[in-house]
Parts: structure tokens; sequence; C-alpha cells
DNA sequence: ACATTAAATTCGA
DNA sequence: TCGAATTTAATGT
């Protein structure tokens, strides 16, 4: 992935959009970096810019008051977030977190509202996105509680692969184990441990910084 | 926590 | 510009 253009050009939704719709969409769009470990937007903001990773990887985690946070899912290149608080218009209700260097596209409101008002298709394209997390999100609430860590990260892996979420993921993930770890919240010698078992079930094949996914039908029901 | 190995970067020709 | 050497990052135990 290299710039704003070509995240937008490859995006599901940009694809369905006139040129002239996508030159808008463009020149209302800017590209920002974050370093590793910077919060990319933090709960509570006023909600902006709808966001698009070009490269990179993020975690989406909310934090209880209690002081509890909760790793709800990461996001990586391609993948867009944030359009459900913008719709609403309220704050946002999670914080997003640089796990390495990133580099982000950021759509401002008026553009968002813009293309709503003008592309069908990416109407559509925002309606499905909204369900696909809806799900994925329900999926990570039983995942958090319910599952053993073996199993937790299968299926953080197994949601990389969601093809409307992540259209630019291949069946080869770039993804250190370590970052896997932060996302399943377990620590990366247990990721790795997990991953070994993933690997002997012939489900997964893992490389020096990134993953292969070899079976995901294997990987989305391990462990039931 | 440590040892090993892969990748990225630097440096010299 | 190429490749060896060094440094940095990821992996396995």
């Amino acid at each position: 992935m290299k710039n704003v253009e070509t995240l937008l050009r490859t995006s599901l939704w940009g694809q369905s959009l006139t040129e002239e719709e996508l030159q808008r969409a463009l020149s209302g769009t800017v590209e920002r970096t974050f370093a590793a470990g910077a919060f990319i937007c933090m709960k509570g903001e006023p909600v902006e810019y709808w966001m698009g990773i070009i490269d990179g990887l993020g975690k989406m985690a909310s934090h209880w008051t209690t002081g509890k946070t909760t790793s709800l899912t990461g996001i990586t290149n391609g993948g867009w977030f944030g359009e459900g608080s913008l719709l609403k218009n309220e704050v946002r209700r999670y914080d997003v977190m640089a796990l390495r260097e990133t580099r982000v596209a950021m759509m401002n409101r008026s553009t968002f509202m813009w293309l709503m008002d003008h592309s069908i298709p990416f109407n559509r394209h925002l309606i499905t996105q909204l369900n696909e997390r809806l799900g994925q999100f329900i999926g990570m609430m039983e995942n958090e509680r319910l599952l053993d860590i073996d199993t937790r990260i299968a299926r953080v892996l197994a949601a990389f692969f969601n093809p409307v979420l992540y259209p630019g993921t291949t069946n080869l993930l770039q993804i250190s184990q370590e970052e896997l770890g932060y996302l399943a919240g377990v620590s990366r010698q247990r990721a790795n441990q997990g991953l070994k078992v993933l690997e002997d079930a012939g489900l997964v094949r893992s490389e020096y910084g990134g993953i292969e996914v070899l079976d995901l039908d294997g990987l989305r029901s391990f462990g039931d």
C-alpha cells in the first residue's frame, strides 16, 4: 500500500465510485503517520474523521471505568473504522492505538457526508460494514470471556480475514507474534505457543514477521 | 530471560 | 551498485 489514492482505489467502496466522486473523496482526505504506541484516536474525543489504514497495524480497544482494558480487534492495511460514531455524531467509544508505525488516511466529516448523499454503492458498503463489525464484536465478547487461549488466538487471526472489513488481506498476514499477543490479550510467549498448536493442526504456517493462513474455515471453527 | 536466526542497514570497494 | 559486515528485530525454548 503506497498512498491515500491507492488505498481509496483499492477499497471495496472506492471501486464503486465514479471518477468524479473518487476525486472528491481524495481531496477531502489527508494522510497522517502515527508512531508505534501512539493513540490514533481516543475514546471521548468528538469524531471528525473517517479513518482507513494505509499501512501498519492498529488495535481497537475499549477500557472500562474500572480500569480494565478489553481488546476488541485489530485493523490492518485497507481497513476502515469510525463510521459508527461519525454517523451518530457522538464521541468516540473506544481507543485506537498504533501497534507499530502506522499511516492513516483521514477523511473529513463533510466529505464523508457528501459521499453518503451522492453514492448508493457507498451507502450499501457502509451498511454491510456496520453489520459485519457488529457480528465481529459479538464474537469477540464470547471470545474474551469463554474461550481458552489457543482458541482465542485462532479467532483473532480469523477475524483478519473478513473480506468486508479487511479487503486488503491475502493469505499472508503481516503481523509479528508480539503484535498478535497484544490483540489476543496474551503474552508474546503464550501467543507463540498457541501459534504452534495451530500450526500443528495444519491451519496456519508461521514465518518471520508474518503468518500464512492455510485453512480459514478450520481456523474459524477451531475449539468448537 | 536468553540464545538463535531473519531482515535491514551501513560501509567499503 | 554490489556484497559483506554489523545492527536491529523477531522467534523458539
